[in-house]
DNA sequence: ATCGTTCCATACGGTGGAGTATGGTGGAGA
DNA sequence: TCTCCACCATACTCCACCGTATGGAACGAT
């Protein structure tokens, strides 16, 4: 429901609905509705870590992972969806420090590649942050319906692009 | 109110309340709230539009003028502070269609630059998504406060960063 | 002076969604 | 067999909205 509609979305009655319960039975297993909210964004961003680890974690190359970075973009939809759908309620109590938790972490893991392929403390930051920044940019272009379609030669002709200026070959 | 908190707090009854008049005033001069909203969405638009043509358009060299397209994002607070918050509402019906066209002028004008500069058609084209995108996700950043605040050396000293990695110096 | 128009207030109805109060049901144990 | 309890349904209250119906007050024109 939040990578569809976004945790608007999230509400007792519709939800109760589509499961064929009611809120009476829902009330039973979650004392309100923020508790719902609070465990399935947990569940998301334990599923997130995890996916950081799995993918990132394993590639020894800097270079190979920040590249595997980018070209996540168009594999995970979900995940990328529901990460798309957090960003627009980035006002949010409980979405605002999930998403300060998330971001930090992967711009950590931006930031000691490029450390690792050798650059100081303060240009590895702004990169981790412009790249990362990028990423942001590139979602919000797909809400906004103005960016290449995923399975397009044109999303593979841009993240090529992307990937030659962000990535140095040599340093 | 859209800088503030967002289109959500566009609301007859606060809005009213906030003007010291009633709703009753209000239904007077505008058929119903979204009407309202409309109107206030196309007068944001008409300002940008004319910003946009008065600070980027009178700039002669193509490099100096997609400098200050980032060096603005210090400035003009309010207009930035609106656009982030029309971001957070893209699946908005009224807001999705004006984000297009928002957008879309702004990434037109920056493709022209670098047009100008001397890149190729397709490669002109990725370098002002690749480069809008760096100021969406700037934007981002900021709704979840983890972006360097604009008074701060650490901003000037990301944005240096970022002007030297997406403008080339020479082609 | 009267009348119509403009502008605004009061009061009401309707809707969607959160949360509560309370009654019912089926199945595991004493 | 009886009882208890986990689990679920029904039926409300409350609240924040949008929108409407209607009754004025000020004011210019005839």
């Amino acid at each position: 429901m939040i990578a569809e509609r976004g945790i608007r979305a999230v509400a007792v009655e519709s939800l109760a609905r589509r499961m064929g319960v009611t809120k009476g039975s829902f009330y039973w297993h979650f004392p309100n509705r923020n508790a719902l909210l609070e465990q399935s964004l947990l569940r998301w961003e334990k599923h997130d870590e995890a996916n950081l680890q799995v993918f990132l974690g394993a590639i020894a190359d800097p270079r190979d992972r920040l590249r595997s970075f980018f070209r996540r973009t168009g594999r995970e939809k979900l995940t990328h969806k529901v990460y798309s759908a957090l960003c627009s309620a980035a006002d949010h109590p409980l979405v605002e420090p999930l998403l300060e938790r998330v971001a930090g972490r992967r711009m950590q893991h931006i930031e000691a590649a490029f450390a690792e392929i050798g650059f100081g403390s303060a240009e590895a930051s702004h990169r981790a942050r412009l790249t990362y920044s990028a990423y942001l940019g590139f979602l919000q272009l797909q809400r906004q319906h103005q960016a290449p379609n995923l399975s397009s030669g044109e999303f593979e002709a841009y993240m090529t692009h992307v990937i030659a200026t962000l990535i140095p070959g040599k340093i």
